[in-house]
DNA sequence: GATACTACCTACCGTTCGGTAAGTTAATGG
DNA sequence: CCATTAACTTACCGAACGGTAGGTAGTATC
């Protein structure tokens, strides 16, 4: 795993250990203490590399959102349609989620975080409005190009979607209730795109 | 608000206090000290109404979620399309969101907790699913009726509407998007139906 | 060989945590 | 009039919390 870059061994295992605490516990129920006895590390060691247990938060964070930003980026730009483009896009997410599931579960903790639950001086609200706001871009595009149905706007569609994934995504934490790959991003898109109800013309049924 | 049901006024305090607490911090970071200050009672007075932290908390859960279960069963009730039941659904959360969020936050909150972030003893999930369910019944009744689109499960269909409705909920939280109301109940039920796509044939475009 | 810096260490700080022991007051029942 | 119970109270417990003071081994620099 790529994902933690750091130049110091030690802060390396920190960073893990704090991962693994963090993604299980919470940001106030993960203690310090848990985090450097499983990081094998001393607490002041701890001290030296980060501020305190909200800048060591901190850092988890902005390589959880930033680590996804890329995904979409990339995700999107492999496909020219907007059906292309979100199942990329579901599909990336759904792939790193199942190998890096702790720093997901980090991203849709903050992402939905009470006021009171973390740090007030915490930085992450930008960058989940970046996070969205691209999903936003793809689908003003689409709106554009004809793609989508002009009856809705921009930003319900975008929302729509960026939500279902994250349900997908927050569900499996809990339950694992499908297998997250490529086929289920086909159909999730398929049902967005398509919509539920019955078609009155079943003319092109297309295939999800 | 008929919300908290209790037969002592100390009771309701009590109530009353953990769950602004509660669903402003979490679980872990609210502290019962806190909460007794805010409800002008001792701790003891607390626990002589509760066995411990664990226990205040799981009042508060089993009356948010059997809230939300009440509020499904009545709003289906009120409509016999599938549209219209959705609809219901929707307005009714969004109705008793605006007035009771803080019941709904822990509602939300405890849906998609880590495993360590809650007390072990504490029980929920088994209501989690029960209000699921009651969505997918009503997908599966609309599925025979042919009011749903075949090519889609059932309950992947339950997922994407509860997962979706859930979502608005949260971001709401987060940061108010739009008004949640009727009228945003039927947009989203209309997408939801209708899906993003362009239409070939904009024969009947309905209106949302 | 003194100085300075990095990267830690042991030991400990004051505070707050969830929770309790034991006593008090007011009402109720025999 | 006494016993019991409900509904608390003050005072306190040990443990855990986040964080730090002060010292040190190793390395690099002048």
């Amino acid at each position: 795993m790529a994902a933690i870059v750091s130049h110091s061994k030690t802060r390396q295992h920190i960073l893990r250990a704090a991962l693994r605490h963090f993604a299980n516990s919470g940001y106030a129920a993960a203690s310090v203490q848990q985090i450097v006895d499983d990081a094998r590390v001393s607490k002041p060691a701890l001290y030296y590399h980060f501020k305190d247990k909200a800048g060591l938060f901190q850092a988890l964070v902005s390589e959880a959102h930033d680590k996804e930003f890329e995904l979409l980026c990339g995700a999107a730009a492999r496909s020219k349609t907007i059906r292309g483009q979100l199942v990329e896009i579901l599909a990336v997410l759904f792939d790193y989620f199942r190998e890096n599931r702790e720093l997901m579960r980090i991203a849709l903790a903050t992402m939905f975080a009470s006021p009171g639950e973390l740090p007030k001086k915490l930085r992450y609200l930008d960058r989940c409005e970046r996070n969205f706001e691209f999903i936003h871009t793809l689908m003003k595009r689409a709106l554009q190009n004809g793609e989508l149905d002009g009856r809705f706007g921009s930003r319900e569609m975008a929302f729509g979607f960026y939500g279902q994934a994250n349900v997908h995504l927050m569900a499996h934490l809990v339950t694992p209730t499908c297998r997250l790959d490529r086929r289920t991003a086909n159909r999730i898109v398929g049902l967005f795109l398509a919509g539920a109800a019955r078609k009155r013309n079943a003319g092109s049924p297309g295939k999800f």
